[in-house]
RNA sequence: GACCCCUUCGUCUAGUCAGGUCUAGGACACCUGCCUUUCACGCAGGCAACACGGGUUCGAAUCCCGUAGGGGUCGCCA
């Protein structure tokens, strides 16, 4: 098994994990987990003494487990940027160590078979409920003799965890945190039916994986406890654990799928660029300083288990929108057009010309500082691809009235008349158009708008005549006065 | 219910570990103005918070205790 990389216990390196289960789609709350991991590793392969970063997907429960979801985790997981080590692993197909663990605790005195049936396990959990307790399990075949056992009932194994005394974990985020032993009852590692359970798989693939740093949401705090005393009952290191606060939706209650917990292709659907999503979520609950702008580059020299915040923060929107802004504002015109090429092609209903996609090129700069998202970039675009005669909004057909019309019919001679078509020629005549006539220039510039884009906003006009040229700049215009 | 965690502007947070430099800083959102052919961008300014109550101290957002509120976990799920 080569992804099981050797990771001597004695040198520095850090390994950390993702370890999602496929039952959906990589939402935003693991995202961040993920993101937290892949930037802890890399913090250290760069700026420290080695790093590793290992995806391991969480498939025991086969029931719950899809292909599509895996594939779902390995497409988020990449545009985000945020590669993995290795091949990613199925817990599954670790199952023999799994057992073999248990075996070793069995012969070791350290677990023991419990013939328990769920009936017995659902009474014990009602009156542990009403006693106002949280162990359940009571352990009674703890100590019971195996001859005891009755015929014909496959037993789950349980750990015999110890009774007294506390279980403390050292949190890299959380701090230290203790709970007497006395509220861990005795878990099960292996069903009735032969297969490990979570607590088991984590544990024995953990160690195997030669994990150094659990970092995962702290929805899993409590089972650090259990994790700790299987890790003390099979004499290995435990790996140091951070606990990151979970992601609330904006009404403060946990991220579930109906409070806006998307899958992180949602948010690329709706325009968003990864190095955004990214930025967001960093900065909820990690911060340096006053650093809000933060390049993946910057984050992986910043980034410290130290800074992660206790707290739960709520996921906001508008922020997100705010910084994609930020990176859009930062691309250059061919990424956008690359980006905003297929559904460009899905609006159009065709593959836009290659004197649009070149129309575009030159106006995407313009385009940009003027959309938070790629779908309002999009929308923005669509008159510079858009063929002749353009619709025209019925906004924009306001602004032709008989008025406009003759502006238009003025405005359009002297553009005819000029010799160079540039943004400062044409700025140049409208300007001495609208002095000429002695009206403002937006009562002439709105209406060459409306022409040229179909639309009330744009980017300037003479940067919009610029880039579309002389001859479709004409023929825009003299579409809407020849209309009717 | 039990156990554990959390609590600074509406939101994300700095500051808390080493108490005074905090009349609490930044960002998003919101409001005003400037720029301007529209809309943005940009720039300038504004509104807005230490959950509450005790205690320690010359002095507390920072330390201690309590209260309230919020969250997580209590599966032969992961």
């Amino acid at each position: 098994m080569n992804y099981l990389l050797e990771h001597p216990r004695n040198n520095m390196s850090v390994v950390t994990r993702f370890a999602p289960s496929p039952t959906g789609f990589l939402h935003i709350g693991g995202a961040r987990t993920a993101l937290f991991n892949w930037l802890f590793s890399q913090h250290h392969a760069l700026h420290g003494d080695g790093g590793t970063f290992l995806l391991r997907i969480e498939d025991t429960d086969r029931k719950r487990s899809t292909q599509d979801a895996v594939d779902a985790i390995f497409d988020g997981l990449r545009w985000l940027g945020l590669t993995w080590d290795g091949d990613a692993i199925s817990q599954f197909g670790r199952i023999e160590q799994h057992r073999a663990a248990v075996e070793r605790l069995l012969d070791d005195g350290r677990a023991y078979r419990c013939y328990c049936t769920p009936e017995e396990l659902g009474a014990m959990r009602k009156e542990a409920r009403t006693a106002g307790r949280k162990r359940m399990y009571d352990g009674r075949w703890r100590d019971r003799d195996p001859a005891d056992a009755p015929s014909g009932v496959a037993p789950a194994v349980r750990l015999k965890a110890p009774e007294d005394g506390e279980t403390v974990i050292e949190d890299l985020v959380q701090g230290e945190v203790r709970v007497a032993n006395a509220e861990l009852d005795d878990m099960i590692l292996l069903r009735s039916d032969g297969t490990p359970t979570y607590m088991l798989a984590v544990v024995v693939d953990d160690h195997d994986m030669g994990v150094t740093h659990v970092i995962r949401g702290d929805d899993h705090l409590t089972n650090a406890f259990r994790q700790t005393q299987l890790f003390q009952a099979l004499n290995w290191d435990t790996p140091a654990f951070a606990h990151i606060s979970l992601i609330h939706g904006p009404d403060g209650a946990k991220m579930s799928k109906r409070h806006g917990a998307l899958g992180v292709d949602v948010y690329r659907d709706q325009g968003f660029l990864p190095e955004a999503v990214c930025n967001y979520l960093l900065r909820l609950g990690w911060s340096h300083r006053d650093d809000e702008i933060i390049s993946m580059e910057q984050a992986i020299e910043w980034f410290n288990l130290d800074s992660v915040g206790k707290s739960p923060a709520r996921f906001d929107f508008d922020k997100l929108t705010a910084l994609n802004g930020h990176y859009l504002r930062e691309s250059g015109p061919e990424r956008l057009m690359d980006l905003i090429s297929p559904s460009l092609s899905e609006y159009l209903g065709y593959n836009p010309s290659e004197i649009a996609v070149q129309r575009l090129i030159h106006g995407l700069p313009g385009l940009r500082e003027r959309a938070k998202t790629l779908s309002e970039l999009i929308e923005n675009s669509l008159f510079y691809a858009a063929e002749r005669p353009i619709s025209i909004s019925d906004k924009a057909r306001k602004l032709i009235d008989d008025d406009g019309r003759r502006r238009l019919e003025s405005v359009k001679d002297g553009f005819a008349a000029l010799d160079d078509w540039t943004e400062e020629a044409l700025e140049a005549c409208v300007r001495e158009f609208s002095e000429r006539a002695d009206i403002k220039m937006g009562k002439v510039a709105q209406p060459i708008r409306a022409a040229i884009t179909g639309t009330t906003v744009s980017p300037s006009i003479f940067e919009v005549l610029a880039v579309l040229g002389r001859e479709e700049s004409l023929g825009r215009i003299a579409d809407v006065i020849n209309f009717e």
